[in-house]
DNA sequence: TGCAATGCTTGTG
DNA sequence: CACAAGCATTGCA
């Protein structure tokens, strides 16, 4: 089974994306070089032009960064996740629509990977924070539309992963273009 | 406002 | 392979 990579340009505020895709489906998906590392390595794409699997995902990226497209509706290869963390991505990416929003914990239970004592789920919340945080899928898994009870959360990739986040979620209307939240 | 806890991920030895 | 440390957090004191 092969790996093959690309790149995809985005209006993003971290550039263009990586992106790599298998026979199954896009395999990762990393904004910045913070999730490149660590990635199954691939050949590079001779002509993603001509591979219908990486024009198909331009294609619905660029519809989504129009503001076009709700839901990206590709094929994704989970192979990357197991266990507890590939039922966690799934039920997020399953049940969390564009725009809205789902807090660390609440997602934790939905999951139901975790136990549903009180006192799980303050570490069902760390523990879906990590999942998250190594999340190889960012955006085709919406990991920056999970957020904390009592605010925005973090995200990965220090500032530039913060200022991704809220670019996301303000193109997603989830939050007010003026609306400061850095603090 | 500040701290302790609990599981999963990831980086070394 | 085994071990140890850190979290994109929470909830209570």
């Amino acid at each position: 089974m092969s790996v093959n990579w690309f790149s995809v340009d985005t209006p993003l505020p971290t550039g263009p994306m990586r992106v790599a895709v298998t026979e199954q489906g896009v395999v990762a998906a990393a904004c910045s070089a913070q999730g490149a590392a660590g990635l199954p390595r691939g050949p590079e794409l001779g002509d993603p032009d001509r591979d219908r699997r990486a024009v198909v995902v331009k294609e619905r990226l660029a519809e989504y960064f129009a503001g076009r497209r709700r839901d990206l509706e590709l094929p994704i290869d989970w192979r990357l996740a197991a266990g507890p963390q590939l039922a966690v991505l799934q039920t997020l990416q399953r049940t969390v629509g564009f725009g809205s929003t789902i807090t660390y914990g609440k997602l934790a239970e939905r999951s139901g990977v975790f136990g549903d004592g009180p006192e799980e789920r303050a570490l069902a919340a760390q523990a879906v924070g990590s999942i998250m945080g190594s999340c190889p899928l960012s955006l085709l898994v919406p990991c920056h539309r999970v957020v904390a009870a009592d605010g925005l959360g973090g995200f990965g990739g220090g500032a530039a992963g913060m200022e991704l986040k809220r670019w996301l979620l303000t193109l997603e209307g989830v939050l007010a273009p003026t609306l400061d939240w850095s603090s």
